[in-house]
DNA sequence: TAATATCGTCTGCTAGACAGACGATCTGCC
DNA sequence: GGCAGATCGTCTGTCTAGCAGACGATATTA
């Protein structure tokens, strides 16, 4: 703990962009040390998990979705294609894009990641309380599912309209 | 919304790297168009409070804190002092090291930053009510006051012991 | 059909990160 | 005191990842 200003919060300033750029770093360290098996390390995982359970609909979505430029896309793809753990297939209704799936392979490649993921994931978290952790997980992917490429013209339309069930509201 | 997997969430497969991920991408395009007067941006923005809010007794300690690399920080710290918003100065108790403080500009600068980040941040928040926000914000930082290059002396026992399996089993 | 936009790929170029060496300095041990 | 090793900040060189731009193929619109 001695890299972390706690001392210092008397002021109003806000480490939110600090926490949260520690706290990648960290997980990021952990999923690469895990992630023996598959190219790329913490960026492989997060591809590979987005091809199987983001249901995006070609490179470029995906692209979008990971925060990477189309032209990494590429070569990331190749080597995931070279390893046998995704295909591409053509899009029968845009022959332009490429529909990314996964192989077999590629999906016990993943299971077994998760599993490891969870735990380094509750390591990380051992600081705070299991109920704590969900909290903190329900609130992250809350906010950062109003965020991305397209979501500002209607963001705050569809937030209105998403349901309110508070999971940690006192 | 277009690029969120939100609909799959039926499986037990944890967003929190990706949410992590791309929070910290929306702060930082956020806070890199608010961050005109200060170099590199983001980063230029976390090195300065971290000047000044952190006390962290050297270069070494900054870039740690920041997980950056040493040599970086050292032509960071350059253009830093070269707009005149930080000092090196030598520190008597170890002339090896240098201690770096913010000038009076500096602290200025800061502060104007400080207050547009704060209203980017409750921008990128808005998805969530008050109470919400200030829940994660206390759950982050104590997320990552937990984290650091020696937070955990444990840690490098742990990973190096670890044969791939499940480390939660006692 | 023509004009324009998008998708994925390829090609250079460049900024940035990292390893390693270096002098200066501190610490611990003899 | 003197020596060995570690640490701090800097500099140099290398090397890679990322980006802009162009390109063919395809879709969309007029």
């Amino acid at each position: 703990m001695s890299t972390v200003p706690t001392e210092t919060r008397t002021g109003q300033h806000s480490l939110f962009g600090w926490s949260l750029a520690a706290l990648l770093r960290e997980w990021s360290a952990r999923v690469d040390a895990a992630a023996d098996d598959l190219p790329q390390g913490t960026r492989g995982y997060q591809l590979l998990t987005a091809v199987v359970h983001g249901h995006l609909p070609s490179q470029a979505a995906l692209a979008a979705s990971l925060g990477i430029d189309r032209t990494v896309m590429t070569y990331l793809l190749d080597a995931f294609e070279g390893c046998g753990l995704v295909e591409r297939q053509q899009d029968p209704a845009d022959r332009r894009a490429r529909r990314v799936v996964a192989t077999d392979r590629g999906l016990e490649v993943l299971a077994a990641m998760d599993a490891r993921v969870a735990a380094a994931e509750e390591e990380l978290l051992a600081g705070l309380e299991p109920a704590q952790r969900a909290v903190l997980r329900e609130l992250l992917e809350r906010a950062a599912s109003g965020t991305g490429p397209d979501s500002d013209p209607c963001r705050t339309v569809v937030q209105a309209t998403r349901p309110a069930e508070a999971p940690g509201t006192p």
